[in-house]
DNA sequence: CCTAAGTGCAACCAATTAGTTTCACATGAG
DNA sequence: CTCATGTGAAACTAATTGGTTGCACTTAGG
């Protein structure tokens, strides 16, 4: 299970991407170019985050032309929610096992 | 806004640190030691993830004779969902906007 | 066809990060 | 006090990642 989300959290791991799915989110679909000229850094290197962020299934690509408009795709996002909550899940099981066992020995 | 999670997204970019999440939202308290004889890593090296997730306040320390005991604190995950639905809510009222301009043009 | 402008891709370089090895400190026994 | 054992912190090395520079391809205009 933590296999398959492991591009997502690395996706997520860095600001810039984390920047260019908030640009998404709101100016879907842009070019690789519009989002260089609206972040510090070239439009290669956007290109290569695009790409990180494709691979983890958060952007999806469509060729229109000579261009390539990326898209917001969110997703894999909800798979992220998921895992925060079996951490949640595991941790609260624990607590109330905690709260019964003390329950049984002071009973 | 963004910065203030960026150590909670660092943290869980790294597949072994989201092993020790889960490691300890099961059997918390747990030192350093007993962590590495359960994962493929030096005892230095666990301490080095274990900082990084207390850094992030994923992790709480609790010194207890020579040794330290660290336990989950899942409560930064809670961050880091605000963020999500954040980006949801930007892509659900832009797809919101499209619809009713759709409606007016055909109106 | 030839030139010019714009696009995505690949190679290269610098910097951060993961991991081990090494060290210094603290506790208990003789 | 001295020695032995176990702990966390720091120094060093190897590898991954972020970024720019340079290249090849595609479309529009003379």
């Amino acid at each position: 299970m933590n296999e398959l989300q492991q591009p997502i959290f690395s996706a997520l791991a860095a600001p810039l991407r984390r920047d260019l799915l908030l640009n998404l989110a709101q100016n879907s679909p842009r070019t690789a170019t519009e989002l260089a000229e609206e972040h510090p850094i070239t439009r290669q290197g956007i290109l290569k985050h695009l790409n990180i962020l494709e691979d983890a299934g958060l952007v999806t690509v469509r060729q229109v032309g000579r261009e390539k408009q990326y898209t917001l795709t969110p997703e894999p996002l909800g798979e992220l929610e998921q895992w925060i909550d079996v951490i949640g899940a595991i941790w609260d099981a624990r607590l109330l096992r905690l709260k019964s066992f003390v329950e049984n020995e002071e009973g």
